[in-house]
DNA sequence: AATGAATGAGATTTCATTCAT
DNA sequence: TATGAATGAAATCTCATTCAT
């Protein structure tokens, strides 16, 4: 009806149309998110996402095909998320050991403790729900996994020759050892509060770990001074 | 009537329903654990695991008060299992941070390997089922948590005053370790002919970082000498 | 798009839904009333009253929350369409003592004869089904026997000071009475041909009984002097 | 082994035997009635009654042929009982019209009093099981009806020639009246300690009527003077 | 006679998904 | 697009009854 500069009220409804459309995709997907961590995703019902967007049932099933789509969504921009925070740190201009402490740090301090429900379900509520649901974590985490090899064998490189089997070993074990420190410390536990003390200690514990074998590895036998140096480490880093 | 020396007819009949009784139970619970498995949790219908026991669904629900208490009587059994396994590693006559090589061997070898289905019930399908598994799974976790903590004060001893809340960390960091290799070359790819490889880069990266968290901890700059005389280690061990 | 003066298409669309609602949820009423009185209660399965109702078995779900409440709401039905009944017939101008004759033959005439189903379900199918059932069974004869302890304190009105503990109990046997004449001669035996004779039977017991209780508590002597004089009355009324 | 008297052991231990038979047939019947009445019926388990029983599940089966059957032995034994008692009632030297009196205090005291789970299986706990059950039910009411009715003609007998229609109908109403008081009183409220005076009303109320009728019936005038207070009344109502 | 483990048909209830409006 | 009533397949669990010992 009226005509606001060159659009035309069509265009204002169609702008509008697409904010609120927008709106609700995301009001659904962080509904589910929230849920999905407080009940569970078995218990939690279409019905309950749709009240808690403030949609129809139907609603739901008009942005996402099922509610396994709806998790696999999640998952997705979960994944997204940590992967630009991870990869922010892993570029960081600092030696590449000491990358890793960054991404260590970026991991606990900006994903766990600022996004809690999304490590839930990364880690507990996108377990054993089906085949295509693992097939997705798996694939998520394969990225993480290749990300972290990836910022190994820079630190191997400087070393010597990098060897991508036993830097995609040192991945996988470096990230499950933070996931299960996030899921020990934050899920189980709370202690969010003494989250710098621990990451520390694990971050510590890591870039010894990591040291010790590219030294042995290329028969550096002070490689470990690299864990003299990162004596003073602790404190000064990140 | 009664015969001496010989169990009366009555007694052996008795005895070999008990028997019986306990072979039921025990069928059940391992065609649970295979179809768990294989179709994973909630695809496994009450009616499929009597089939495959050879039993009524009624006995089944004889056995066991619910689908979930089935669950949690596997979990228990598993983590009895896992827990013996390597408390026997943990009480080797070899010093305190050998053992530590030899629980991470048996948990890989005599318990990832051989029984890969029970893996699989603690790492994935007792995940997110519900509270109460949840609390199950977590204090079966726990309880390995304080066992490895246990060993690791014992090699703190060796360096100087033990500090149980960093023993406890490092504990749950380990754990995480070595679940998330197992997890990773074991359920996601299956690359257990070279785990032997996997699992001397992993408790190489375990030694080192355990001997140079504790290095600094105990400022003993050489520690990682440790990883030194651990040099020696990689070979041998095993 | 609107017109004045009717009803917009999503305004008639909305109230047809309604309409329809309200249709299908006394289908499935009704359908249960039947069944539960042709079948008895626990033989009729949802899947039968959802057939005879002709819609789904998750529409009888969705419209009452269990087999038990879909009973509990026929009750309250059946209970709110007797005492509108009865309420008319005590409120009736004519004296006191003779609302009751009143109240009988409706409760027998338009109830019972009218809506038999209604009258097994309050009297025999209801029963002894779950204690929060017999709580609303017991609320809801409560409130007739309310209902009729007032009518007898009118009628006490006319004789002296009302004694409503005597008015309960008279009102607790009146509606006894009434209760099981229905059941024996319209439940048990088929009898609706003779319930007008059994009616005036059972309306002349009552009018003796309470005019006989009364006239003792009131001190009128000769009240009963054995039945002498009640000569007058059954004979000619009715 | 032992012989005592004539008997010889086999003869000692027969009789125990059946005596041990008669008790746990007994003990039986005990614990259901008292479990239905508890529980009710449908939330009673065969085991349950046999857990009380202090049996075997299999011993109830010997003893019972099914639930049901256990419910109908059970009715049984309580309409012997009730009937055992009223009888007596009604064979007292008594005028007819009095051994009413006696019969009815007979129930409420000797029997609603002294076996309240007995009461409660015959009013509530056999309705609405199933069409045989009913069936029993029926049987069961019918013989107190003609125990009643018989007792009425007699009554009836006094005042000229006694129908048997009419007093069919009074029983009925009687019974009605008796079985819905105790019902009230004993079974939903629990005025076990004014039950005396209750008693005492229901029974002026059940003379009254009685004799009302009566009196209209044999046209005797004056039968009921209380009808006389009434008496203005009675041409005009209905 | 007594036992109690085993049976299995069957009922209630749930809830993801659809689709007419 | 959005709605929400309707759907109905499917799964857990119950429990009366049986029967080998």
């Amino acid at each position: 009806m009226h005509r606001q500069g060159v659009l035309s009220g069509n265009a204002v409804t169609a702008l509008r149309r697409q904010r609120e459309k927008e709106h609700r995709y995301r009001s659904i997907l962080e509904a589910a998110e929230r849920l999905f961590c407080q009940r569970g995703y078995p218990n939690t019902k279409i019905q309950d996402i749709a009240r808690a967007a403030e949609v129809a049932v139907g609603t739901v099933y008009f942005y996402f095909k099922s509610k396994e789509d709806l998790l696999l969504h999640l998952m997705d921009a979960i994944a997204l998320n940590v992967r630009t925070l991870l990869g922010k740190a892993f570029q960081s201009p600092r030696p590449p050991i000491d990358r890793f402490q960054e991404a260590g740090r970026a991991f606990f301090r900006d994903f766990c403790l600022a996004a809690p429900y999304q490590l839930i379900i990364l880690l507990r509520e996108s377990v054993g729900i089906s085949a295509e649901v693992e097939v997705r974590r798996r694939a998520i985490f394969e990225r993480f996994h290749q990300d972290a090899a990836g910022a190994i064998l820079e630190v191997m490189g400087e070393f010597g020759t990098p060897d991508r089997s036993v830097a995609e070993v040192l991945a996988v074990a470096i990230a499950g050892m933070m996931e299960k420190v996030a899921y020990q410390y934050l899920i189980w536990q709370d202690r969010s509060d003494q989250l710098e003390a621990i990451t520390t200690e694990a971050l510590a514990f890591i870039r010894g770990g990591l040291l010790s074998v590219l030294g042995h590895l290329y028969g550096k036998p002070g490689a470990d001074a690299g864990g003299n140096a990162g004596g003073q480490r602790p404190g000064k880093e990140v």
